[in-house]
DNA sequence: ACAATTCTTGACCGATTGGTTATAAATTCC
DNA sequence: GGAATTTATAACCAATCGGTCAAGAATTGT
């Protein structure tokens, strides 16, 4: 009942996730969403109420969609899939992403944990959250792995799943500082061979 | 000649700084630059330049302060001192730093890159240049550390060194993403152990 | 003492920030 | 068709942004 919505929610959304993405948070201003979405100042604020509450549904979108897509080679996996596969299905998809054009941007919640962490609780939650959520399906494929024996000197399982994420955390920040997409793909094998050679 | 100026310059900038370091750039304003290093609004323009050339000459003094400091166990070190140990103390030193109450700021350089890196050229070069640096020093290390037989299975030293920096940016980024220092610590040894082990 | 030079003060600038409000337009229920 | 409800438009708000300017205060050389 009332004038019905003009535009469809979630595409304007992940419009504003993408801006949010490429530009950051305080760079962004609610001027550049009106212009980027390309709807009124006030309909803005009245479907997704003010920035911050807006960045928090943005960054929600992106945990559904791109953290989950991250997250497919580790828990989606065809059944009979081992664990080092698992793994090194997850670099390499990872790799792919981060050394496309668009993964000169980097994460958006590694860019916005740099910028807002200290003022946003709600953004620390979400993103301790998601680290957790990383940690244990890596902590379980690498579980798998060394029942599997497929690991040379199977490590301690939770230190090693905690050193792939700091790697790839510190090669998505790499890319992001301008490292070329070859160095990035050198330095994942290079990761790859130290998971197998234990 | 002239009324002569009423601050130190130097002592001001490193206060310019630290703003920086804990705020961020666009966080930061120039009023908030002004409170706090109690000096006039024309003063700070006088003296510094504008926002974008005061960050600049912060980040030199960065560069100069900071990362030098970070750089001494590898450049600086004792004669006789083998790669392995310049490399073993250079982490240790990072890792000490990083798990103090400041360590919690991250790195600046870092925090600029992702801040600002698309939009100042200055700044990518001066982060590509330390970089450079670091790889470099690194990398000799572990040459070093080759040629004395330290390392159990001496691996590609420009891959390992851009390794260890990948881990050491990782961890800086998890260290702000507010990962207990226990954990970072854990990492720390956890790469130790990998470097020296192969 | 006086002119020249430099620093300090505080008011001031237009532009932009995030956010709100009255009013008009469109739709549904009755 | 008309009342009720919701969205859209655009003007508007105080506050803050980065940056400048005119005038006064302090120091130098002569």
């Amino acid at each position: 009942m009332g004038r019905p919505t003009a535009f469809d929610r979630n595409e304007k959304l992940m419009l504003a996730m993408k801006l949010f993405w490429k530009q950051g948070y305080e760079r962004t201003s609610m001027q550049d969403l009106i212009d980027t979405l390309g709807i009124n100042r006030f309909s803005l604020y009245n479907t997704f109420g003010d920035k911050q509450t807006l960045f928090h549904q943005a960054a929600a979108l992106y945990q559904e969609k791109v953290f989950a897509e991250l997250l497919r080679p580790l828990l989606d996996a065809p059944p009979g899939t081992t664990g080092k596969d698992r793994i090194l299905n997850y670099l390499d998809n990872a790799c792919q992403k981060l050394c496309a054009p668009s993964g000169a941007l980097g994460c958006l919640m590694q860019n916005m944990a740099l910028e807002r962490g200290q003022d946003d609780a709600m953004l620390r939650t979400l993103l301790q959250q998601q680290h957790a959520t990383l940690e244990n399906a890596l902590k379980a494929a690498l579980e798998d792995a060394k029942n599997e024996d497929c690991l040379a000197t199977p490590p301690d399982t939770g230190q090693a799943a905690c050193h792939i994420m700091t790697c790839v955390q510190g090669l998505i920040f790499f890319r992001k500082a301008g490292t070329a997409p070859d160095k990035i793909r050198a330095q994942f094998e290079y990761l790859k061979t130290e998971i197998q050679n234990g």
